[in-house]
DNA sequence: AATAAATACGACCGGTCGGTCTTATTTCCG
DNA sequence: CGGAAATAAGACCGACCGGTCGTATTTATT
């Protein structure tokens, strides 16, 4: 019996924190994230953030580690329940789409906000940050190349190449869906990726009809 | 003879003001820009500023008009002077991915930062954010059709998908050119469009040979 | 030459920022 | 039960924020 029941409190509110910190983030931003402002969504006073962050940006480091786990448990852990190849990727993408038209986040994605956010500002926040998408890409590309060896996708695919869109299309979402028609963007990014799996794989039936 | 130098002066100064806030604004975003910050690395007085615009966030609205005009005289216009139709499509990509590359703006893209940062902040400074991307959508719309219009592309051609498609992998290319492989990612932006304009195209003479 | 407008300045305001310090309360372990 | 550790609170700090004010300088008009 080793459970300490102290520290597994702790690390139920700082869940709990940074949940909260990560729903923030996405409307003013990582950096314009307030010790202050978050103590009060929270109902707790400041000097309550620093017991358990010694800084701003060690809260900014677990922000976005939180969002990380968020974006596994949400996106990829559902795809990961379809079959390896164009399915998968194809429940991978609507899963991301999914995410963004429920409006899980104010801001839509975290992501997608904090790294443009934190495109021209070096530090610790910004390596965390391309460390991520640097995976996020890497999982993308094997998801693709799996496809590729079970026979769904072209052996001679550029596989970088056919991830890079797939993650364009995703990315536009987040940023269209906020700024112009939802219902548009949400249909533009599925169909995109539709038509484009479609086009590259032999056999139709392994994606869904949908609309032309 | 109505030419008021004072006011010749002043525009000149206004301007020159607002082209160092469109770069200021992609390093540390459109609203974390400071008027103290703006002013020291103009070598002037913050309340030299407010001469010019009564408020911040006059000086933010302002701002996001001067990179309209930036972004249709560096990326629009010599789209512009290529002719109509999927090689007018091309050189308007090609301006935009050569934009980033050149790093003409610190933090890359002033519209991707943006409107990101403001996606979901009410205000008038988003609206008017809102109201240039709703402008560019338009545009890349417009070019599309043209080019159906033209039979340089298919004319049961899906036109608001496939200019979805273009900008998803123009907004792309400047988020991971700052954060991961530039070289590699623009090599992406450029191919993307190019792969889908030749397979579209029944005129493969319309578009440069490039790479595969 | 005199005047009015535009432009720019330095000093200053109240407020919020990230962060520190001291103190009090809760919670588990020996 | 006693004590150490974790958690939380509030007062406070210097720095910077957006913004105002009174004033000085430049510049075109009359």
């Amino acid at each position: 019996m080793t459970s300490d029941g102290r520290v597994a409190r702790g690390d139920r509110t700082r869940t709990a924190v940074l949940d909260t910190a990560v729903a923030l983030a996405t409307e003013v931003g990582l950096d314009g994230l307030s010790l202050a402002q978050l103590a009060d969504r929270l109902g707790v006073s400041k000097s309550g953030l620093f017991a358990h962050w010694r800084s701003k940006e060690a809260l900014q480091l677990a922000t976005v580690d939180r969002a990380v786990t968020q974006w596994e448990e949400r996106i990829a852990a559902p795809a990961l329940r379809a079959p390896r190849g164009v399915r998968r990727l194809h429940a991978l993408h609507e899963a991301r789409i999914e995410f963004y038209a429920a409006r899980v986040l104010p801001g839509g994605c975290f992501f997608a906000n904090t790294e443009f956010e934190y495109n021209a500002r070096p530090g610790p926040v910004r390596d965390r940050l391309a460390e991520a998408f640097g995976r996020w890409t890497t999982f993308l590309e094997r998801l693709v190349r799996e496809a590729v060896e079970l026979g769904e996708l072209p052996a001679d695919l550029d596989v970088p190449l056919l991830a890079y869109e797939i993650d364009a299309l995703g990315i536009s979402a987040a940023m269209r869906s906020r700024m112009l028609d939802p219902d548009a963007t949400y249909r533009h990014a599925r169909l995109g990726l539709l038509n484009r799996l479609r086009a590259l794989c032999p056999d139709p039936t392994l994606l869904p009809e949908g609309p032309s």
